[in-house]
DNA sequence: GTCCAGGTAGGAG
DNA sequence: CTCCTACATGGA
């Protein structure tokens, strides 16, 4: 990457550093598709419209942006959570009690949800549908690059609602998205009517957000759940995908549940910040880190009759 | 060739 | 409401 035009790295100075292999899982597990890591260990990466660099140093978390671009820094740690809001909710999750939930917690120190647009949130999610995270990252990257604004150094931003209204199909079926790219027309289609659609949805209470968001083309209980966590900042909620299907399955007991009465069981053992406690089992069954401890239940969590 | 992937939509029972 | 299946595409 040609990085002439970029600043010096500088610290970020979070609340609480993020070791690299957790800064890794949170960049590039599933979360956003935007990060790439370069050879030399750094990651490069787009959200909104701020392109900026990051990497692990001797005294926390470094950061460049490109030269000019003055909101980079707080961009930053507006995403990265700097503040450390989030660790006070880890902290106040169950894991004392859930060795499950302990273990995975241990394996990713630092783990937090990201703090993303809501477009990108939605974008991201609504190619996610039946697809692996890398194949997701390919989709959207080509989404970004042919229909997207450029930024510097020839990375893109996200493409617009009316962008991708608009896009021919030739262009929608060289981005590899298959039946997604009627997901993707369909919802842009939809909010295109709607420019303000992130500031009414964000000040909706989460069950109507849920809702709404369900309304759109594309977006089911899953990719709803997925899009009010990490674009919505919506820390209770709980998406249950192939993965913590499993996860809950094997660790805690629960096969045969559906995932509705995953989501109930992950909101009412987990609570306000059960998002997050998804992401560390998210990520430590996808690397193969769950411990297979079945843990004990309350019985008041016993499997419900009904769903919801 | 077969199977699967951070699921969803549409239809049948 | 609850099952069941088709869906595009690419990688193992």
């Amino acid at each position: 990457m040609a990085s002439a035009d970029w600043t010096p790295w500088r610290p970020l100075r979070l609340a609480e550093d993020v070791p690299a292999s957790t800064l890794a899982e949170q960049l590039d597990g599933g979360q956003t598709f935007r990060w790439s890591r370069e050879a030399d260990g750094t990651w490069v990466g787009v959200f909104g419209r701020t392109l900026a660099a990051l990497r692990p140093g001797p005294l926390g978390l470094e950061w460049r942006g490109p030269k000019g671009a003055t909101e980079t820094e707080s961009a930053l740690r507006h995403y990265l959570d700097a503040d450390g809001s989030q660790a006070r909710l880890s902290e106040a999750l169950p894991w004392r009690s859930d060795p499950v939930l302990c273990s995975a917690r241990a394996a990713f120190p630092g783990l937090r949800i990201l703090r993303q647009d809501p477009h990108e949130a939605l974008i991201g999610f609504l190619c996610s549908s039946n697809k692996r995270i890398l194949q997701i990252r390919v989709m959207v990257a080509a989404l970004a690059e042919k229909l997207g604004l450029p930024l510097s150094d020839g990375f893109h931003a996200l493409p617009t609602w009316a962008a991708l209204a608009k896009a021919d199909d030739a262009v929608l079926r060289a981005c590899s998205l298959g039946y997604r790219a009627a997901y993707l027309r369909g919802t842009a289609q939809k909010l295109l009517a709607r420019p303000r659609w992130a500031e009414e949805f964000a000040g909706m209470a989460t069950k109507d957000l849920l809702d709404e968001l369900q309304s759109l083309p594309g977006v089911g209980p899953k990719v709803a759940a997925c899009v009010a966590l990490f674009g919505f900042g919506r820390l209770e909620s709980f998406p249950v995908d192939t993965w913590v299907v499993q996860a809950l399955a094997e660790a805690y007991g629960l096969r045969g549940w559906k995932p509705a009465q995953l989501e109930q069981f992950g909101k009412a053992h987990f609570g306000e910040a059960a998002g997050l406690a998804q992401q560390y089992l998210f990520s430590a069954a996808r690397q193969g880190a769950l411990r297979p401890a079945a843990v004990t239940l309350p019985s008041a969590l016993a499997r419900p009759k009904s769903r919801r």
